[in-house]
DNA sequence: CTTCGCAGTTGAAACGATTCATATTCAATA
DNA sequence: TATTGAATATGAATCGTTTCAACTGCGAAG
């Protein structure tokens, strides 16, 4: 059915080795060989089979990246990075989305193993199994997104959340803010935890009481409840910094429902900057991260990996 | 380096064959061996090469999925659909990015035949190209996602668009509107043509006047240009429908910013119905598409079509 | 007139699975 | 006891590439 090598060096009466040259290594060609079988490749549509192809080396230009929500905004930003990235060095990207879920994340890792993947990117939904350990001893290059584990010698690309959050409460403080609603997530997510973690640190320099709103997840419906408790609070901050921008959209829109003008009563800021937060109808102030740099760097960093393991 | 099935083979004291029998058709080997067989492979951590296995039969278990925009929320659910379905036949997706890019586009359908994928999901960029045709002939089945070919015997996935523009229309009419203003982007898009058909049909039918606002792209900043449009009109519409959500959303931002409030002073209604238009600061109406829904039928009738194939 | 080196080319072996015709075992039947 | 057949297991051939040692010409050096 399909066109294979043989086929093209039977018709351009070459051998094996030399169509597989024109392909790899087309400088030892003649340059009159390399056009006549050039010429038949195109004539025949030939397209090499990439599982015959790197099933002698073992090595295909694949990399896998597993985020845990597809559908936010900020993993989409980096999705692009990555690919952006691998495509200049061309190779092609296995987007995969976990959902959080610990099993899911394990059928992927297995499909990436088993399609042969060079390297993987991961945001890990947990961080206590050897999923990394096995990829590791495949020779499968890993690099972390956004998480970071300490003590383990292992590339990871992430922001500084804790100076994010003192950051976002510097700023508020500058706006001359006092009295300051933190609306997070659960502490077990390391993002939380440091983001927090800067909060009280630049809250106690800058003087400034803060209120912590802790809820189960980070959505909009949460946004709403978190805006709720900080309503009936006996005293009511001045400005609300919520750990994501869905969360602090949620939190608008139950605020303004109560009749409470943003920004005239009270301030909220987001974090991430998703592409949607200025396109909000009161537009969302935001502490950027750089998603599309984060990917591409990402990116750059596992493939050096792949590309020094080679070398060697 | 990695474990292969000869390995396990030897390990376990049986042939390939055997090792081969437990993986793909476990029913026929009898229970000690399997048992045996199966424990040697966790205790080595065999993970079958799938390069080497579909080499072969020449059938990968992957699918291609091609997007115009992974970060149009619409396409993030339409490829949550697709990998749901896929996962549950035992698939993995290979979720592509063409930008609208021809280019990146055919970069990408080389990179799955290729990687030999059993069948294609498509948003095509455009239309004219033959690569459609190229990966049919290689035996590679492909869906159309969202968009339609005339005169083609094609499987596609889409939604009636020209009832879609209806519908919003009947819906405004409905509420009294007489006035409508219809924000879209170029006709050059399908879906914008059949909505605008749509419009002008229920318009005719309930007596309402249409004033159409064309923009080039489809985005919240485009969105706001068409809304100062709108406000410079002699007759102020009293309900503007928008081809999708994100100009929606950008229409309601300049609203606002020019105080005229939604809805008492105009409706506003948009398309796609994404996560995010119930989150704006004024809940955004919406025509839904069923998008997930969607992407589980596409992967369901391309997987369909993969192993009816099969079967011949 | 050898010998050497170089550029180009060749084709068999290898990669790691699946497949399938063949072999083995063992119990039931003649 | 001999024959048959069902249930299992075997291992060589195969898929389409890459790799690499060996080969072929041929001009230059000795």
């Amino acid at each position: 059915m399909s066109v294979s090598l043989r086929d093209v060096a039977k018709a351009a009466k070459v051998s094996v080795g030399t169509v597989s040259n024109v392909l790899n290594r087309p400088e030892v060609v003649a340059p009159e060989t390399l056009a006549r079988v050039q010429a038949t490749i195109k004539e025949l549509g030939f397209v090499p089979n990439g599982f015959a192809r790197h099933l002698r080396s073992g090595q295909s230009r694949t990399l896998g990246l597993i985020v845990p929500d597809v559908a936010n905004p900020f993993f989409t930003e980096v999705a692009r990075g990555v690919e952006d990235a691998a495509s200049k060095r061309d190779y092609a990207v296995f987007l995969c989305n976990s959902d959080e879920s610990a099993t899911k994340e394990d059928r992927y890792v297995n499909v990436l193993i088993q399609q042969q993947v060079r390297g993987v990117l991961i945001t890990p939904a947990d961080m206590k199994s050897d999923r990394l350990e096995v990829m590791r001893e495949r020779g499968i290059a890993v690099t972390l997104l956004d998480r970071e584990i300490k003590g383990r010698k292992q590339c990871s690309v992430s922001v500084d959340d804790v100076h994010g959050g003192q950051i976002a409460i510097e700023y508020l403080a500058g706006l001359g803010h006092k009295n300051i609603a933190w609306v997070c997530g659960p502490e077990s997510i390391p993002q939380v935890a440091d983001r927090g973690a800067g909060v009280t640190k630049a809250a106690k320099v800058a003087g400034a009481k803060i209120e912590t709103i802790r809820v189960p997840l980070m959505n909009a419906a949460k946004g709403e409840e978190a805006a709720i408790k900080i309503l009936e609070l006996d005293v009511m901050p001045t400005a609300i910094f919520c750990a994501n921008d869905l969360l602090a959209l949620g939190v608008m829109r139950a605020l303004i429902a109560n009749k409470v003008r943003i920004p005239e009563q009270v301030s909220v800021l987001g974090y991430d900057n998703i592409e949607f937060a200025p396109s909000a109808a009161v537009p969302l102030s935001s502490i950027a991260q750089p998603s599309y740099q984060m990917g591409v760097t990402a990116a750059d960093l596992l493939l050096n990996e792949c590309e020094d393991g080679e070398n060697r």
